[in-house]
DNA sequence: GCAAGGTC
């Protein structure tokens, strides 16, 4: 009996190898340079002894466009929305074809070891279809698929002995979304370029994408809040009481008003007091909750806040960190650890560092120290949370961004498995006529994590004297004082990732890649302004977004909003649920997109008018 | 030459 094992990338074909054959398996070349194939032995239950190969591919292997007739140019750009299109190997990958269906040609089973999420279930098709092409004998049914979520040896061994079918509904979903995106991406693009080019606005490609353009109108979004944001004045009633010569300031309980005059008439009420009453302090323990296990969009989020790092450059050296075998695989949404892996010996391995060993040390031998990570609200069913795999000493990583990522890593790590910051806040409770007013204090009495997550702070502010409840107190300033509200932040990078996660706009692995495009086709740039990097719209950028806005499509739609890809994510959850089939969910999404398409053209000349507008 | 999704 032989079984081919393939696997979603060289790595995972290593690891699962290594498990499997207990470490007595023998390598060979294959045609693709990355993709080895390695030969071994194992029991499957029910079929014995087995020859065993495992190989691999590097995602995706083939990829969905129209027929040559369908070239830019040749055909209105309307006509892709119905143009027929083909499935065909990816002209890159074609090493890879043939490798798998080689190594198909005696096998008996077909065992699909690409990541359980769905993009996974698809790629483990396009990897059947390649095998068939060596061997006929080949089906659906012959298909193994085992679940795992990651690589712990005894998981693996359980995924390999208890192998599922491959889901078909998760094929069609992700075929729908195949579909959905070339369809009105290519479309899109063509219309878009041929209505400006022929204005003399613009030389160079506009491109639409599903992905792109709510990314680039939560830029536009962010812009217009902050240009059009007009200050308002407000009021309130400030005051402050001296005890034991410190002075301590005291906020008011209602904040703020609008009027004037009504702030005035209470602060009157107030002043025929001579004199406030502390009427409680109350002195409670708090804590600063440790991070969550990380996940990829947490990674991007923090590079960004602390290193000032595009979420690509954090992704890029992420990547570069997983090659070389010192993290686990940076792209995933997993923020809770699985229950049995072992955290212990990796932080044994880090007592070694002359930065963190110290404290990597005293999680394993001071009683207290080590705390059980907080589990998330996120499982991809597919990698666990980012997290060291080997120690390495921060002077060998010369690549500057690495080693910062890697430095996180390890102390994000270190800090999930702490215990949380604890402290004390003293809160002190005035009242002075009938109105209410409030101080606090905060003592920090254990660090704890952050101790070793140095990225965050959190100390003690000046503390309060001891009042006590009842005490007369007299107030050492008491005005009116006025402020005014101040304008929203310009978008950061940070921002725009939470943004994008929040919404579904593209996934762990792609989010940093829309961003990184939009800024290609110049619809964004990235701006450094005094210690903050903001993103802000082109002129570009800001009339395809305008011009958009401009007309009014059917049904509400908006095309340069989060809604409609929201929208096809869950027609795709229902198609993977059987509550909807693939052709239904396709027509239902490309007649909205026709019908958008249609005004589109229609509406050029108000389009190009309004686009105009925003150039100069 | 267009998309978004994998991964090197």
């Amino acid at each position: 009996m032989k079984v081919l094992c393939v696997a979603e990338k060289p790595s995972i074909a290593k690891e699962v190898t290594s498990v499997l054959s207990g470490g007595r398996s023998t390598r060979r070349d294959s045609r693709s340079k990355y993709n080895a194939n390695f030969d071994f032995k194992f029991t499957f239950p029910g079929h014995g002894l087995c020859d065993v190969t495992m190989t691999s591919v590097t995602g995706h292997i083939t990829s969905m466009d129209f027929p040559a007739e369908y070239a830019w140019g040749r055909v209105p750009p309307g006509r892709l929305l119905d143009a027929p299109v083909k499935i065909q190997p990816d002209k890159s990958k074609l090493a890879i074809h043939q490798n798998i269906a080689n190594e198909a040609r005696s096998a008996n089973y077909l065992m699909i070891w690409t990541d359980c999420d769905r993009e996974g279930e698809a790629i483990g098709y396009e990897i059947l279809e390649a095998a068939k092409k060596g061997n006929t004998r080949l089906s659906l049914s012959s298909v193994w698929r085992p679940h795992f979520s990651h690589l712990e040896k005894n998981h693996i061994l359980s995924a390999a002995r208890n192998p599922q079918n491959l889901n078909m509904k998760t094929v069609e979903a992700v075929h729908c979304r195949q579909e959905v995106d070339l369809r009105v991406g290519a479309s899109f693009t063509r219309l878009l370029t041929d209505i400006l080019r022929r204005s003399k606005l613009v030389d160079e490609i506009v491109s639409y994408g599903t992905c792109q353009f709510p990314t680039l109108g939560f830029v536009v979004d962010r812009y217009k809040r902050v240009k059009n944001f007009v200050p308002e004045k407000f009021w309130y009633i400030s005051t402050s009481v001296e005890k034991s010569n410190q002075t301590v300031s005291f906020s008011w309980a209602k904040t703020h008003f609008f009027d004037r005059l009504f702030v005035v008439m209470l602060y009157e009420e107030c002043m025929k007091s001579t004199h406030g009453t502390i009427k409680g302090v109350t002195r409670k323990p708090t804590s600063n909750f440790k991070p969550f296990p990380l996940t990829t969009v947490s990674l991007q989020k923090d590079c960004a806040t602390y290193f000032k790092m595009s979420a690509k450059e954090a992704l890029d050296a992420a990547e570069k960190l997983y090659q070389s075998g010192w993290i686990s695989y940076p792209r995933t949404e997993t923020d809770m650890f699985p229950p049995e892996m072992d955290l212990r010996s990796i932080i044994q391995t880090h007592t070694q560092d002359s930065r963190w060993g110290h404290y990597a040390t005293s999680l394993m031998t001071v009683d207290g120290k080590y705390g059980i990570p907080r589990k998330g609200r996120n499982n991809d069913k597919s990698h666990p949370p980012i997290h060291p795999v080997k120690y390495v000493n921060l002077e060998t990583i010369t690549n500057d961004k690495q080693r910062k990522v890697y430095e996180y890593v390890v102390r994000r790590f270190l800090a999930c498995c702490s215990t949380d910051a604890k402290g004390f806040q003293t809160v002190a409770e005035l009242q002075w006529g009938n109105e209410t007013f409030r101080a606090s204090g905060l003592e920090v009495t254990e660090k704890n994590y952050l101790d070793v997550y140095t990225y965050r702070t959190w100390s003690s502010t000046e503390q309060l004297p001891p009042f006590v409840a009842g005490e007369r107190v007299n107030l050492k300033s008491a005005e009116v004082k006025e402020g005014k509200t101040s304008p929203p932040n310009h978008m950061t990078e940070t921002e725009l990732i939470a943004l994008m996660d929040a919404n579904g706009i593209g996934t762990d692995a792609t989010i940093a890649e829309h961003i990184h495009k939009i800024e290609q086709r110049s619809y964004i740039t990235k701006k450094k302004t005094g210690k903050s990097h903001i993103i802000l719209p082109t002129e570009l950028g800001m009339g395809l977004i305008e011009a958009f806005s401009s007309i009014s499509f059917a049904n509400n739609i908006s095309l340069s909003k989060p809604f409609l890809r929201k929208r096809l994510e869950s027609l795709l959850k229902e198609i993977e649920e059987g509550r909807a089939t693939k052709e239904f969910s396709l027509r239902e999404t490309i007649s909205l997109y026709k019908n958008a398409f249609a005004l589109t053209a229609e509406e050029q000349s108000v389009l190009v008018n309004e686009f105009k507008k925003f150039q100069t």
